[in-house]
DNA sequence: CCCCCTTTGAAGAGC
DNA sequence: GCTCTTCAAAGGGGG
C-alpha cells in the first residue's frame, strides 16, 4: 500500500515515501540499497552520429534532447495537451517527450534545431510568445512577473580562437552538412548561426530587425586563421556591444567583459571576479615583484570552466522552475529536497535521458577543454573558493573527518520528516 | 558580502 | 577497489 504524504507548503508535491524514509531505507539496505543504476545502467543508442535519420527526420533521441531543452517546443506547435502533460510533475510520463509523433517545430528564425543541444539550460530561448493563460512567475519580493528567461550569458562552449571552426566536434551531429559549426554568434539571448537578419527573441515579446552588423562577416571569420580571426573579433566585438547597447534595454545586453575571445560566451565559464585587494595587501604590492603582477594577471585571466552537469543537475535545471511555482517554498534547500524525491519517483526510462544527457554535456565538455580536470576546480585552484564547513565530532582531530556526505545525510534525514524516528 | 543549506552524480584524492 | 571529499545549480537565510 502506497502513503501519500502532502506537503502543506507545496500541496502539489506528494510523495510515496518520506524522504528520511527513503534514505534510510537506502541505509538499512532496503528498498533503495544501492543505487538502481551505478554509473550507466541503461543500455542507450548513443545517437551520435547524426542526429537525423535517413530521411531527414530527427532521430528520437535528438527529439529527446530537444524536448528537454526546449520543452516549449510543442507549445509553439499549440500542443496543449504535451503542455499540460509537462505541467503535471506528478504524471512523468515521458510520452509527450519521447513520442515521435511530437513534430519537431523549426524555429520560426532559422535557429539551427540542434543549437540548443550545446546549451546548459532552455531559459535562454523563447520560441514565440507564451501563451497569456499560463501563470506568470511572479517575483515574490517585488510582486514583478519574472522574465522567462534571465538576461544573463548564453549557455554555450565557447571555442577558443585556434579551434574555431577547426575541431572535429565530437558529436558529429552538432555539425550541420555544409560543415559550418553551429556555434551561434551570441550576445546574451541572442543567436543567429545563419546570419543575415538579427533575431532578438525577447521575454515577451519577438521581433527580428534587419542589422548592419556584419554577422555574415564575423561567421565566414570563423574559418579563418587564428589571428585573424582574433584581430577580426577584438575589433568588432565592442563594436557588437555598443551596437547592441544602443538597440536594447540594459538587461538584454551583457556586459562586454563577459565575453570569451571569441564572443561566444558560456555559463561553464566564469571569469573570476577579483577581490579589491586590503589595504595591507596594497602596501605590499608596491613593493612585489613583476613576476607577482604577472601572476595575478594570469589568475585574473584564467577562465574558470565549470564542472559539466550531471543528470540530476540537469533534471532540478529543468524543473526546479515548474517545482517552485507549484509551492509556496522558495528556499532552494527545500525545493532541492523535493526535486531529489521527484528525482526518484522517475521511472528509469525518464531517468535514462538525463544519463544520456548528462552522458553528452561530458564527452562535450571533454572535447572543449581538452586539458580540464575536475581537480582544476578544487580548494585553491581557483580564487577564493570556501573549504566547505565539516561537522567535527568532539574528540575529532582532523585525520579523522567525518564524512561530510554523511553528515549531510544524517541531517537531512533528522530534519526531513518526523516519521523518520521510526525508521531508526 | 559571503557562506550555509539541500539534493544527486561525477571525479579526484588517499589509503 | 573502496571510502571520503569536493563541486556542479539555485536562491533564501543568516552572520
Amino acid at each position: 500500500m502506497k502513503v501519500l504524504f502532502l506537503s502543506p507548503l507545496c500541496p502539489s508535491v506528494s510523495l510515496s515515501l518520506p524522504p528520511a524514509m527513503l534514505a534510510a531505507k537506502r541505509q538499512d539496505g532496503g528498498l533503495f540499497k544501492g543505487p538502481p543504476y551505478p554509473g550507466y545502467p541503461f543500455i542507450m543508442i548513443p545517437d551520435l552520429t547524426s542526429p537525423y535519420l535517413p530521411n531527414g527526420s530527427l532521430s528520437p533521441t535528438a527529439r529527446t534532447y530537444l524536448q528537454m531543452k526546449w520543452p516549449l517546443l510543442d507549445v509553439q506547435a499549440g500542443s496543449l495537451q504535451s503542455r499540460q502533460a509537462l505541467k503535471d510533475a506528478r504524471s512523468p510520463s515521458p510520452a509527450h517527450i519521447v513520442s515521435n509523433k511530437v513534430p519537431v517545430v523549426q524555429h520560426p528564425h532559422h535557429v539551427h534545431p540542434l543549437t540548443p543541444l550545446i546549451t546548459y539550460s532552455n531559459e535562454h530561448f523563447t520560441p514565440g510568445n507564451p501563451p497569456p493563460h499560463l501563470p506568470a512567475d511572479v517575483d515574490p519580493k517585488t510582486g514583478i512577473p519574472r522574465p522567462p528567461h534571465p538576461p544573463d550569458i548564453s549557455p554555450y562552449y565557447p571555442l577558443s580562437p585556434g579551434t574555431v571552426g577547426q575541431i572535429p566536434h565530437p558529436l558529429g551531429w552538432l555539425v550541420p552538412q555544409q560543415g559550418q559549426p553551429v556555434y551561434p554568434i551570441t550576445t546574451g539571448g541572442f543567436r543567429h548561426p545563419y546570419p543575415t537578419a538579427l533575431t532578438v527573441n525577447a521575454s515577451m515579446s519577438s521581433f527580428s530587425l534587419k542589422t548592419s552588423f556584419p554577422f555574415n562577416l564575423l561567421w565566414g571569420k570563423l574559418h579563418e586563421p587564428t589571428t585573424q580571426l582574433h584581430s577580426f573579433l577584438t575589433h568588432t566585438i565592442p563594436s557588437m556591444h555598443s551596437f547592441l547597447s544602443s538597440r536594447f534595454p540594459p538587461h538584454m545586453v551583457p556586459p562586454h567583459h563577459s565575453l570569451h575571445t571569441t564572443g561566444i560566451p558560456h555559463p561553464a565559464i566564469v571569469t573570476p571576479t577579483v577581490k579589491q585587494e586590503s589595504s595591507q595587501s596594497d602596501v605590499g604590492s608596491l613593493h612585489s615583484s613583476k613576476h607577482q603582477d604577472s601572476k595575478k594577471e594570469e589568475e585574473k585571466k584564467k577562465p574558470h570552466i565549470k564542472k559539466p552537469l550531471n543528470a540530476f543537475m540537469l533534471y532540478m535545471k529543468e524543473m526546479r522552475a515548474k517545482v517552485v511555482a507549484e509551492c509556496t517554498l522558495k528556499e532552494s534547500a527545500a525545493i532541492n529536497q523535493i526535486l531529489g524525491r521527484r528525482w526518484h519517483a522517475l521511472s528509469r526510462e525518464e531517468q535514462a535521458k538525463y544519463y544520456e544527457l548528462a552522458r553528452k554535456e561530458r564527452q562535450l565538455h571533454m572535447q572543449l577543454y581538452p586539458g580540464w580536470s575536475a581537480r582544476d576546480n578544487y580548494v585553491g585552484s581557483y580564487g577564493k573558493k570556501k573549504k566547505r564547513k565539516r561537522d567535527k565530532q568532539p574528540g575529532e582531530t582532523n585525520g579523522e573527518k567525518k564524512s561530510a556526505f554523511a553528515t549531510y545525510k544524517v541531517k537531512a534525514a533528522a530534519s526531513a520528516h518526523p516519521l523518520q524516528m521510526e525508521a531508526y
